[in-house]
RNA sequence: GGGCCGUUAGCUCAGCGGUAGAGCGUCCGCCUUACACGCGGCAGGUCGGGGGUUCGAAUCCCUCACGGCCCACCA
């Protein structure tokens, strides 16, 4: 005998275990023709323990995977983790420094020791949580963005896309930033709204004593670094002065004064300082006018702080200070117009929210336009498609306005970029800082001239930059791009190799996602079956940097979409809407949710809310709804089990499929509940296939309860408290047939509780899969049925309305009623009759017979359809109170009956609506009519 | 500057062309031998405002207001 309440801890260990032991979520690449349904986890970053939004993210994936294994196909889910770059780096660097650490005192090797340690530590912590929320997860295919067979993924992407000629190494305006102290591509920083300045700057007209050029800038530091000023060619204020010179105010030199379209006459004083090393508008601009200006000043170092080429007096101050420094000194000369309040959005790094700073530098690219076609071409041509599909209008506009993307980072953790440098040729151009040493110097000084070792100066340089590459013709041809270190070099012989300091874009090995799993570039036999892969489940806030790059990544190098549906769900934010956060202090641990609630409620209480696309509010108590719902699905069960014998002589037979013939011992409600549950299968799978979880769910929830539980659990018990014989085991048939099929629609949904159950109801489903989800579902059929299931709906409104009846007066709830019915005998009064005994049995009736002639005395009323009912109950209820109710009954009938007329003597719709439709409502009015004479009727027997 | 999404019962949200729904909450009555994590019942919405299309609009179109998000080379 089940518990009286659900207790999700033991029953969540004991299948688990099971579970693992029985190995229920392996997959394995097959040739008998059963199909592959493939699912690729989005990997987490070994950050930290998993949020709210991975519980939500991978219950959505697991519902698919059980439900596609239900329905027979070979569901593979493919687990891992990836190693986030940035962000993993900034979580050990922050680690280090609460013990006085940091990266560079521990040298290179060693920290990336630590990270792989700490890697490994993480993936501990993640997979427990996954299989605590019950992902059924294929183990055995554990992956990891950084580990060996990844790696080989990785190389081989990066050295066929060089040779493509689609990654180059270039130098140009990239965003960094000064903390990370790190390039980032351009979907790396997030633009926010701030409140500043606008300062109007007089630049003095050189020989035109006491003439300025006011210019209006958002960054007086930067001026430092200025190598023109434009104004539009258009602008008759300015036009004088183009091909003039101006003089640069605290830098003393002078600058020319250029035209360039770009510049917006109406904003500020129409004329724009231009500083191409820090700003990437005036980069493009120098590139326009080379000619007339001198090259890119850099005013501002990668450390965040004025260089050396700022000029004494600024050189060595940060951002912030130099602006101040700079104000205050034009202030001083004179030459500050005015300030202005001014509104606009700075670039952020996405990992440490710090002010990033625009600086031209020499990065590896790559080229995206030839990718994003594919990509655009694969929308089109419906290959690939979004869930939902209003996704796809940033998604094409994203593609169609790519850029290329700078591939290479400046930190340690990540693919090392597979490039050679020949120490003889091009050591030169590795720029190393030397511990103990003012400046730079070259690999080359250090290891032919010092004989340092090239091990040692890996180890022990402060930071080592490669400048100079990408202008060199002859270099990029020497340089080796393969993973392991090359032999002698083809031009000079020398075995000296160096290895490119930096690291890739964390995304880079993302892309390769589907494909790495499965071993490509080697054509594994699990490569062939499984890839490509069939749905992604995601959130928005990837879409760009993740979503798009592996469907360009994967069309490229296959041909064929990566995934051909990409689901994108929305984010769990608070109650109110807020997003958590930590140092909002609202964020909700999903164990600890699990631990109070149980997973099968927690999982439950997501997806319900999990409507395409939308962010779910989540607050406690949306998880009670769901363990109460469990604690149904657990009773109803217990139910089903105290009505069966101990040991049956044999399983009963399934209940799908059944119905059309008549079946031995069966009855209206068993015909009913039948064609309910095929309904509900079949809806089932139309909203499983549109990935409508929330939709799914709720069907499931509400049959169970609604349908099931309600109103076939109460009916059933007549027979099963009755007589042995064909009806009663007709009952248990139902009971057990109808609650087994349930738990496999529920079970995506609630694997741990279906599971106990499912395996409870064992000996008498006759079930042989070992687990649940190896069990099969099946479309369920649409009618025709044997006893057709229609009356039962006049049967529930005729229970409904007695019970509002007794509920309303007051009738003590334990009285068994003696209630008779007047109609006109007309056919759905016949099928309503002819169920009396329901009727009795759930509206709690002693009798239920005809009125006869006429109307019974101190009685109360009830309509249901086109039967009156009445109720005698002299002495028991307040006529008064019958009366009144009975009026707002007349009342709103009659005002349903008002509208009806309305609609029905409208020429207009009676001759173009559609015909069903009219006769519906006509059919309507009648019963209305009938209803309301006969309450009037009584109201006037009351007086 | 461009685009997208939202505005429905006290709260959180479904519905998206044919008489307004759910969960939670409120209120009334029930320990009716599966479940008080339950059962039965009542109340509560002019579906953000305005205009249009239609026999008929919460549902389609236009417009406005207020939220939220995304994109953009807003000095």
């Amino acid at each position: 005998m089940l518990d009286k309440a659900y207790t999700p801890d033991a029953v969540e260990k004991k299948w688990s275990a099971a579970w693992k032991e029985g190995g229920a979520a392996k997959a394995a690449a097959r040739d008998d023709g059963k199909r592959a349904y493939t699912i690729v986890i989005p990997p987490p970053n070994v950050t930290g323990a998993l949020h709210i939004g991975h519980a939500l993210n991978n219950t959505l994936q697991d519902v698919l995977i059980r439900w596609r294994k239900l329905c027979g196909e070979e569901a593979c889910w493919v687990p891992g983790t990836d190693h986030g770059g940035i962000a993993t780096q900034n979580v050990m660097e922050k680690q280090l420094k609460t013990q006085n650490m940091s990266r560079h005192a521990l040298g290179r090797a060693a920290f990336l020791e630590k990270m792989r340690e700490w890697t490994k530590q993480c993936q501990g912590t993640i997979l427990g949580q996954l299989g605590r929320l019950g992902a059924s997860l294929d183990m055995d295919r554990l992956a990891f963005t950084m580990d060996e067979p990844r790696a080989r993924s990785v190389t081989h992407a990066f050295e066929t896309l060089f040779k493509q000629g689609l990654i180059y190494r270039g130098e140009r305006m990239v965003n960094w930033c000064v903390r990370c102290n790190t390039a980032l591509s351009d979907i790396e920083v997030e633009y926010e709204e701030r409140g500043g300045k606008l300062w109007h700057i007089r630049y003095p007209v050189a020989g035109q004593p006491g003439k300025f050029l006011v210019v209006a800038t958002t960054r007086p530091e930067t001026m430092l670094g200025d190598t023109a000023v434009a104004v539009n060619p258009e602008d008759a204020r300015h036009k004088a002065l183009v091909g003039k010179k101006v003089v640069l105010p605290l830098a003393n030199r002078e600058i020319p004064v250029v035209a360039d379209a770009h510049v917006d006459a109406a904003f500020g004083t129409g004329a724009l300082k231009v500083t191409p090393a820090h700003d990437p508008n005036d980069f493009e601009i120098w590139q326009r006018h080379k000619a007339e200006m001198g090259g890119p000043v850099r005013v501002i170092g990668y450390d965040g702080k004025m260089s050396a080429e700022a000029g004494a007096g600024f050189a060595g101050l940060s951002r912030e200070k130099a602006r101040d420094k700079a104000a205050a000194d034009l202030e001083a000369a004179g030459l500050l117009e005015k300030i202005e309040d001014h509104r606009n959005s700075v670039g952020v790094c996405y990992r440490c929210q710090q002010v990033i700073e625009p600086l031209v530098s020499e990065q590896w690219f790559m080229r995206m336009e030839p990718l994003a076609e594919k990509a655009l071409g694969a929308l089109e041509e419906d290959k690939f498609r979004l869930w939902p599909d209003t996704w796809e209008g940033p998604y094409r506009d994203w593609l169609e306005n790519i850029r290329d993307w700078c591939l290479s980072r400046q930190i340690w953790w990540g693919h090392r970029i597979p490039a050679w440098y020949c120490v003889f040729c091009d050591g030169d151009k590795v720029l190393v800082s030397w511990p103990g040493q003012e400046g730079v110097q070259t690999l080359k000084h250090l290891v032919q001239d010092d004989a340092i070792p090239l091990a040692d100066v890996e180890a022990r340089a402060e930071s080592i930059h490669v400048s100079g590459l990408a202008k060199d013709s002859g270099a990029l041809s020497r340089v080796k791009i393969q993973s392991a270190k090359p032999g002698p070099c083809g031009s000079c012989g020398g075995t000296d190799w160096f290895q490119d300091p930096d690291v890739l874009d964390t995304w880079f090995s993302s892309a390769l996602w589907p494909l790495s799993v499965f071993g490509w570039p080697e054509e594994t036999k699990d490569f062939k079956f499984f890839y490509p892969t069939s749905t992604l489940v995601t959130g928005y806030e990837i879409l760009y940097l993740w979503v798009a790059r592996m469907q360009m990544m994967g069309l490229h190098f296959t041909g064929k979409a990566p995934f051909a549906d990409a689901v994108i769900h929305g984010i769990v934010r608070d109650k109110s809407g807020k997003k958590m956060s930590k140092s909002l202090g609202n964020v909700i641990d999903p164990l600890l949710m699990m631990d109070a609630h149980g997973t099968d409620a927690f999982r439950f209480s997501l997806t319900r809310q999990a409507y395409p696309g939308k962010d779910i509010p989540y607050a406690e108590q949306s998880i009670v709804g769901a363990r109460n719902f469990a604690n149904k699905v657990w009773n109803s069960s217990r139910f089903v089990q105290m009505n069966l014998p101990e040991r049956p002589e044999r399983p009963y037979a399934s209940v799908l499929g059944r119905g059309a013939k008549p079946e031995p011992g069966w009855e209206l409600a068993d015909y009913w509940i039948t064609a309910e549950l095929h309904a509900l299968s079949r809806r089932t799978a139309e909203l499983m296939s549109r990935f409508e979880f929330a939709a799914a769910a709720d069907a499931v929830y509400a049959f169970l309860w609604d349908q099931f539980c309600d109103w076939y659990i109460e009916l059933a018990k007549i027979r099963l408290q009755g007589p042995d014989g064909a009806g009663k085991e007709a009952a248990r048939e139902v009971l057990v047939g109808v609650l087994n099929e349930t738990l496999k629609l529920l079970h995506p949904f609630m694997p741990f509780i279906t599971e106990e159950l499912y395996q409870a109801l064992k000996p008498y489903t006759g079930e042989k899969a070992r687990f649940l989800v190896e069990a099969r579902v099946q479309p369920g059929k649409d009618g025709p049925y044997a006893v057709d299931p229609a009356p039962m709906a006049p049967v529930m409104e005729a229970v409904a309305s007695i019970r509002a009846l007794r509920s309303q007066l007051n009738v003590p709830p334990g009285l068994k009623l003696k209630v008779l019915y007047a109609g006109k005998g007309s056919r759905k009064e016949k099928d309503v009759v002819a169920q009396s005994a329901y009727v009795a049995h759930l509206a709690r009736l002693e009798s239920l017979e005809p009125a006869g002639g006429g109307r019974p005395a101190q009685s109360a009323t009830a309509v249901a359809g086109e039967l009156t009912f009445f109720v005698p109950l002299a002495g028991v209820i307040d006529f008064d109170k019958e009366k009144k109710r009975l009026m707002k009954e007349v009342e709103k009938l009659g005002a349903e009956r008002t509208k009806l007329d309305g609609q029905l003597g409208n020429q207009a719709f009676v001759s173009r609506a559609p015909e069903a439709e009219v006769s519906r409502l006509r059919g309507r009015r009648a019963e209305l009519q009938g209803q309301l004479g006969s309450l009037e009727d009584t109201l006037r027997a009351l007086g």
